[in-house]
DNA sequence: TATCAACACTATATCGTTTTCGTAAAATAT
DNA sequence: ATATTTTACGAAAACGATATAGTGTTGATA
């Protein structure tokens, strides 16, 4: 049983194409029982209208696209998963593209889905991207006509709506809550500086201890080369990181940007012998499926990943049905929670 | 500056749309001049032609629909990062669809995607439609041309193209280490019969008791309700498997049909004292990125997500651009590995 | 009886492409 | 010089749906 179209049961029911369109839409135009038959056949032999066909009619087709950086990975899912549900309920469909944070593969996916495809893009660039600040594929689709939201890794250069994580804020709250329950040499371990969520919760560790007056020194923070977060070098990431804690045999408080960097400071003190949280406590950045499960189990800052994805959302789809509300464009910033579990009990 | 279309640049330089269209194609039809002048001027505005239209006028439109049940999941993440991949290579674009373990966002998800969207269908169906039973959007989707691969949580009833992963072998597996690693009263913690996978992992324990003449206990299997899967009741899980430990307190070796029970296993058997792997060694089914940071590290029965997702997409493929290779369906089974670490260690 | 409105439809253009078919004009053959 | 074949392009249909602008038939009104 083929797909059936208007055309097809205008020729069964000997009516015109137009007709049957009408009917269907219950148009006044048309006698009551054309209108029956015509309900009722379609409804008998289930017609559902051609979305591509609507798509091309309407010039709109109510799908945006989301690009991502990466799938296996706990923040950008829940982001997707509020993006799906507001999309679905105001009746967009979601088509995700990867990129795998490499440039050319941003491109290309963006270039694909801008003809025509989709009505917006939801995106956060991939590393590359803030590594080469090449970004003039943002700038054409934007000048095309076609909104972007950008979140959590956003681009200054770049003039669109935004959603971000209130990066230096929540590592503000997470240090300071390091100091009051004691510490006084907090390390950080973080990103280089090109990476924007690593340059900005680091900016959040120096303010917070500015803003308590302690002494800040560039022995306590360890900048993680990328290469290194790859599945594969989890043994130079452990490395690495056990070494500096040997090295900075002092601290007694670790502030790590992300939770595979925390889950490993966890390990590495735990073999070098010094015990969380009673001689060193632990927090990391984002709250993903490890946290709870660690030993022992780690205070995190949650990012709120699926409130996030519900504003980037609503942002989009506003500015797609609405394309009059032009250039004033807005920032948004999703407030952090600091969760706290055993690695900051007193 | 909005899109431009073949007619745009037929006005511009003054030619028909035909013979646009010609040039772009570099059709010998057309006179080198007309050609060289059409793309000069293509090439200068960046013309893409409208994937919509193309869609419509091809009827394909090179984009595959997956539905997964939930998204914030390792063990989907990593399909559909397999998929993508290949769908990409392929020329292919994915279009994500969740049903959040709903059957009604299931069909409702499957039916708009439906009408002209997709070239065909990847999915997982959630457990409300396992339970259910009803299955008719399925062959609905089949009978109308559309073709379907399933993948992990697959259909009996539903003629198509599947791809699994090796549940029973896969337990059978872990289940047999854990014997030879010396273990003799070995208990399984997982999921009602009408979820599959847990289905077919329960048997592969039973088998590979059996095989090994070993007797078994009904006393030794726990099976966990599905409502006590969301976020909200950890507590709750965290109580039933601690209890169950607690009574079973012979228990040598605990075989967990997923990582989440895995690790609470391991953090409930700490909290009542028993030291894995000492006294107890335990072995979970899904390798994600839990694994390697609960304490002990976790022994695991990994997935490969990755090539499941890409075997997925190439019969998708293959199906969908070749429509002649009709009924003959097939089933692929995607081999589990042991992955040892800690928690079955002697 | 001529005029006009209401009714119930149908024809047609449109969205952006591709492709088949048709056709002037130029080039070649007879 | 006339017939024939190329060359180089344009017209039009098609994909499926919608919306605007007709159109033929009634029935009512002046």
């Amino acid at each position: 049983m083929q797909k059936l179209t208007l055309k097809k049961i205008a020729r069964e029911l000997d009516v015109s194409i137009s007709t049957v369109s009408k009917s269907l839409k219950d148009s006044p135009e048309i006698g009551e029982e054309t209108k029956q038959k015509v309900q009722a056949f379609a409804k008998l032999y289930n017609y559902r209208p051609n979305n591509i066909a609507l798509s091309l009619k309407n010039q709109k087709t109510k799908t945006i696209g989301v690009i991502v950086p990466e799938i296996v990975h706990h923040f950008f899912t829940t982001v997707i998963k509020g993006i799906e549900s507001v999309a679905n309920a105001r009746g967009y469909t979601v088509i995700v593209g990867l990129s795998n944070e490499s440039f050319e593969k941003e491109v290309t996916n963006m270039d694909k889905l801008a003809n025509g495809s989709i009505d917006g893009f939801i995106l956060s660039v991939s590393k590359e991207t803030q590594l080469k600040k090449d970004y003039h594929h943002l700038s054409e689709t934007i000048d095309q006509g076609m909104p972007i939201v950008m979140f959590d890794r956003t681009i200054n250069e770049i003039a669109c709506d935004k959603v971000i994580v209130d990066d230096t804020e929540g590592a503000k709250k997470a240090v300071k809550a390091l100091l009051q329950k004691g510490c006084k040499q907090i390390g950080i371990i973080t990103t280089p500086d090109h990476v924007n969520v690593g340059r900005l919760r680091t900016a959040g560790y120096k303010l917070a201890l500015e803003e308590e007056g302690i002494h800040f020194s560039e022995d306590n923070i360890l900048r993680i080369e990328d290469e290194l977060n790859e599945e594969a070098s989890f043994q130079g990431l452990y490395q690495i990181i056990e070494s500096f804690l040997k090295k900075q045999k002092d601290l007694d408080g670790v502030f790590a940007v992300n939770e595979t960097y925390a889950a490993i400071v966890l390990r590495a003190l735990r073999n070098i012998g010094r015990e969380v949280p009673k001689e060193v406590k632990v927090i990391g950045f984002t709250d993903g499926v490890l946290s709870r499960f660690t030993t022992p189990s780690l205070t995190t800052v949650s990012q709120h990943g699926e409130q996030l994805g519900q504003k980037a959302a609503d942002l989009l789809i506003d500015r797609v049905e609405n394309e009059l509300l032009d250039p004033p464009y807005d920032t948004f910033t999703i407030e952090t929670e600091l969760i706290e579990r055993e690695s900051t009990e007193n």
